[in-house]
DNA sequence: AACAATATTAGAATTAGTCTAAATTTATAT
DNA sequence: ATATAAATTTAGACTAATTCTAATATTGTT
């Protein structure tokens, strides 16, 4: 079991209850919640939970690094625990993100034209193993 | 001067003047607009336009290939004339988003892990020429 | 010209997210 | 420990983007 009070206090948050449940909600659901996932989720844990929190927890988890918002066409926040450079593939039929390794060409820090690149995000689309397999048939 | 008419019927999409005008301006406006700055652009042209209207019209041009909506963080959709494959570059200070050539690992139509890649999206971050020669004086 | 099909429109409804000010909790200094 | 200050959480009002809906206008076809 991690130990999401030191993974916050390390990052110089003050662990209120809210802040580790919602942590603690992110590492075990790599599904990249959104907001309303994460309130339906807690509210049971923590009745007097309001959404603010939430939106105010991700804001900060953000910039300390501690997650991501990744980008995405729907226009509704979606977050990711995983911060280490990695992918996500959409399938087009079933909906679901996954994680994925890319072999980008792009380096975080390399500059392309002038432009310095810091961070990326690469979402490919298509159809995942699973649809696939099952539209064969 | 295209022939926008014409690319609508080639489309098979019956071409009205609002859906001549939104295409004419989406090819003419590569800043990536979204549906307000559209639809403040085209209301003295066609003072009945209604948002709805293109609402629906991006919504058949994505559809028929035409355009492309791209994935962001911020919640509003931005939509692309450019559909061929590209990249783009977000400026962390100024905000503008640049098309940007980058040389992917990927190609469409591969496979990955049994993931059928149909369509990339490649969103980089940092800081473009402009802002960085200013920051350094 | 009459009719059917399609497109556009205004306005209501919904949803994600922000703002605000009060209440609660936590931390700090005596 | 207690008073006080600072930070956090909360509910509810508000805003902005988008969708829904039903009426109206336009277009295409016989």
């Amino acid at each position: 079991m991690k130990d999401y009070t030191q993974i916050l206090r390390n990052k110089k948050i003050s662990p209120s209850i809210q802040r580790i449940k919602i942590l603690e909600f992110l590492d075990q659901h790599r599904t990249h919640p959104t907001v309303d996932e994460i309130f339906t989720s807690l509210i049971p844990i923590i009745p007097t939970l309001s959404k603010m929190t939430i939106y105010n927890t991700l804001k900060i988890f953000s910039a300390k690094g501690l997650i991501k918002s990744i980008p995405n066409s729907e226009n509704v926040g979606h977050y990711d625990f995983n911060v280490s450079p990695h992918s996500h593939f959409k399938c087009r039929l079933c909906k679901k993100v996954y994680d994925i390794d890319v072999d980008l060409g792009v380096t975080i820090g390399t500059d392309i034209d002038g432009y310095k690149v810091d961070e990326y995000n690469l979402i490919l689309e298509g159809v995942c193993k699973e649809c696939n397999e099952r539209i064969k048939k």
